[in-house]
Parts: C-alpha cells; sequence; structure tokens
DNA sequence: AAATTATGCAACCGCGCGTGC
DNA sequence: GGCACGCGCGGTTGCATAATT
C-alpha cells in the first residue's frame, strides 16, 4: 500500500509519509495555519515539495476527515451525484461531510463502477449498457443469482433447487440469443448480420426442450420461499431499464415472427412485463475498443477476439453459449 | 505452503485555471 | 497580451494485502 521512499532530482524526498513527517505537518499547520504551500515545508522543516504536504493534509491529516467504510446514504448520494456531475469528484466531495475527493474517486473506481456494471449499467452515462458485455454480465449475474437462489431452497429438494438452476441456465441463454439477435444491421459485431431471423433449430439446440415455467417466480421471487433481504440483495440488479430499450421488435428486427413464436413456445419470456427488459446491443461500440477495453475481462477479450476472426456458425454459437453459462456458475463463490 | 493474481488505496503526475505583475 | 506562479483537479501508478490457484 505504500511507496518505498525515494528522493526526486531536487532531493526532496517522495513516497509514503513518516508518523514524524504527519506529526511535524500536523503541528505547523495548527499553530499557523498553511498559508502558502510551497512556502510551508521549508517553514515546517520538511523535506517535502509543497505540492506533497498540501494533498497530505487535504487527503489525510485534516482533523474533520470521516474514515471508514461509506454508509448506504453515501453511496447513494455517490451515484446520483455523479450521474449529475460526473468526474467532478472535488463537486461530489462538497456535498459529502468529511468525504476527500480523493476517496471518493477510489471508492468510486474500486466499488462503485463494478456495482453498476454489474447491474448492467453503463458507469459513465447511468444508463443500461447496451452491448455483448452487458448482456453477458446479466447472464452471470443471472446464474449467480440462480445459483444462490438454490443455495437457499431446502436442501431435501435437491431436484427442484436443480431444476431451478437449469431453468434459470435457459432462460438466461435464450437472453444472450435475443440480445445477440437484436443488433443492428449496421453493427459489425452482429454475429446474426446474415441472418434475417433468429432460426428455431438453433433456439431448440441452445436450450433444448426444458420446460421455462419457472422462470417467472425466478424473477418476481415471489414462490420461492426466501427472505425479502435475499431477493432484495439478490435480485435488484434485474429491475428494468429505466428507458425504453429496444425489443426484439424493435430494429432490425421490426415484426419479427420468431419472437412472437418464442413467446408462444416458452410463454411469452421475451414480452412479459415482469420480466426484465432486454438491452439492446451497442451499434457504436466498436469490437476494437470493446476487445481494448479495460472493462473486458480477460477470458472474455480472448473469446470475443477469437469471434470476431472468423463467420460464426450456429454450431460455434452454442458453445459459446454453453462456455459463458459454465463460467458464471463456476464464478459463483 | 508457495506462487500467482486481484484488489484497495495513498501518493504522484501533469494539465488547466485564476491571479498578479 | 504574455508570462510566471500557485493551486486544485482528475487520472494514473505502485505497492501492500487479500484471495485464489
Amino acid at each position: 500500500m505504500m511507496r518505498t521512499p525515494s528522493n526526486d532530482e531536487s532531493g526532496l524526498k517522495k513516497g509514503p509519509w513518516s508518523p514524524e513527517e504527519d506529526k511535524i505537518l500536523m503541528d505547523f499547520i495548527q499553530k499557523h495555519g498553511h498559508g502558502s504551500w510551497r512556502a510551508l515545508p521549508k517553514l515546517a522543516g520538511l523535506n517535502r515539495c509543497g505540492k506533497s504536504c498540501r494533498l497530505r493534509w487535504t487527503n489525510y491529516l485534516r482533523p474533520d476527515i470521516k474514515r471508514g467504510k461509506f454508509s448506504d446514504e453515501e453511496e447513494k448520494l455517490i451515484i446520483n451525484l455523479h450521474a449529475v456531475l460526473g468526474n467532478k469528484w472535488a463537486a461530489i466531495a462538497s456535498h459529502l461531510p468529511g468525504r476527500t475527493d480523493n476517496e471518493i474517486k477510489n471508492f468510486w473506481n474500486t466499488h462503485l463502477k463494478k456495482k453498476l456494471l454489474q447491474m448492467g449499467l453503463d458507469p459513465m452515462t447511468h444508463r443500461p449498457r447496451t452491448d455483448h458485455l452487458s448482456l453477458l454480465s446479466n447472464l452471470q449475474q443471472i446464474l449467480a443469482a440462480a445459483k444462490i437462489v438454490s443455495s437457499f431452497t431446502n436442501p431435501c429438494d435437491i431436484n427442484n433447487a436443480l431444476r431451478l438452476q437449469s431453468d434459470a441456465t435457459q432462460l438466461a441463454k435464450l437472453q444472450l440469443l435475443q440480445n445477440m439477435f437484436q443488433v443492428s444491421n449496421s453493427d459489425p459485431l452482429n454475429p446474426f448480420g446474415s441472418l434475417n431471423s433468429l432460426p428455431d433449430a438453433l433456439v431448440n439446440d441452445v436450450l433444448g426442450l426444458n420446460n421455462l415455467s419457472n422462470l417467472q417466480n425466478l424473477y418476481d421471487g415471489t414462490s420461492l420461499g426466501f427472505s425479502s433481504q435475499i431477493q432484495a440483495n439478490n435480485f435488484q440488479n434485474f429491475e428494468a431499464p429505466q428507458e425504453p430499450t429496444q425489443h426484439m421488435n424493435g430494429g432490425r428486427n421490426s415484426g419479427c415472427k420468431e419472437s412472437e413464436k418464442l413467446d408462444e413456445q416458452f410463454g411469452s419470456t421475451t414480452s412479459n412485463s415482469s420480466l426484465p427488459n432486454l438491452v439492446c446491443a451497442s451499434p457504436e461500440r466498436s469490437a476494437e475498443k470493446m476487445v481494448n477495453s479495460k472493462e473486458c475481462s480477460t477470458s472474455f477479450e480472448l473469446t470475443w477476439g477469437d469471434l470476431m476472426d472468423e463467420e460464426p456458425t450456429e454450431t460455434y454459437w452454442k458453445g459459446f453459449i454453453d462456455q459463458h453459462s459454465n463460467q458464471a456458475w463456476s464464478t459463483v463463490p
């Protein structure tokens, strides 16, 4: 966590502050105020640059600094403020007494950003993400939630639990298929670019013939017998997007009869209002951006990179979807 | 138990803005 | 107007620690 102390070319110390230095700085500022930061280190007898002193004071030594975990209220406030202000950390910090911009920035980058991503929201726009990565994220969420649900199911009822897992996997696969299919014609990433409709054969091949009747319950959690707290914790990520999203009957697939067939076949899983809306794939996001993006997990970069290099077949997609379904299971704690 | 990888966060860097000369 | 300076901000780095393999 600490850097090895070092000196720059002017001989001034860099790196972590020692307790002695902290004391000198605190004593000096409490007695004299900081005044000119540039002049301060000399006056205080510190072998540091003024900037280093200022940072140490504002981010760590200031007496009004609140340390420790961010409360739920603070967390919500940060998210809301970030939605309005963007990465204006100082502006955000001004609304959270005792918190520094640096602390908030770190908290955002290490926790909140991930949280929003997991919720399928773009951390920059705070809107539903509309790319395939988001889709995979949703897929993993669904599978993870299903596994958690299973763990809270009566252990005597293993068959029930296994069926639930299986159904959730099926739904996740269906979602992934549908979302991949609904990308616009102009999207170079569209894996179904050469197809006019989602082939029944592929749907059947990927999904098999499992009964999806439990999936409605999986989403609303009303009949599964676990506590409301668990529901809140594990299903909050399935909230419907706040803005109208492109469903299968929008975009390039307007009036797509295949979606209606799917609705009939699976009890209207694609259009029932109590199920989460599908997020649409983003045509503006290039393959290169995705592959280079730090948001990508390594495994997915490779998979997606491979994907872009070849014309995907239906068999390929079946394998792809199966692989990621399995990965999602294995990542659940 | 050791090696490897991921995570969290303090501290640094560089840019841009405001101010004074 | 142009320059120098001081400061604040956002982005990034580096490393200790935790988690995983």
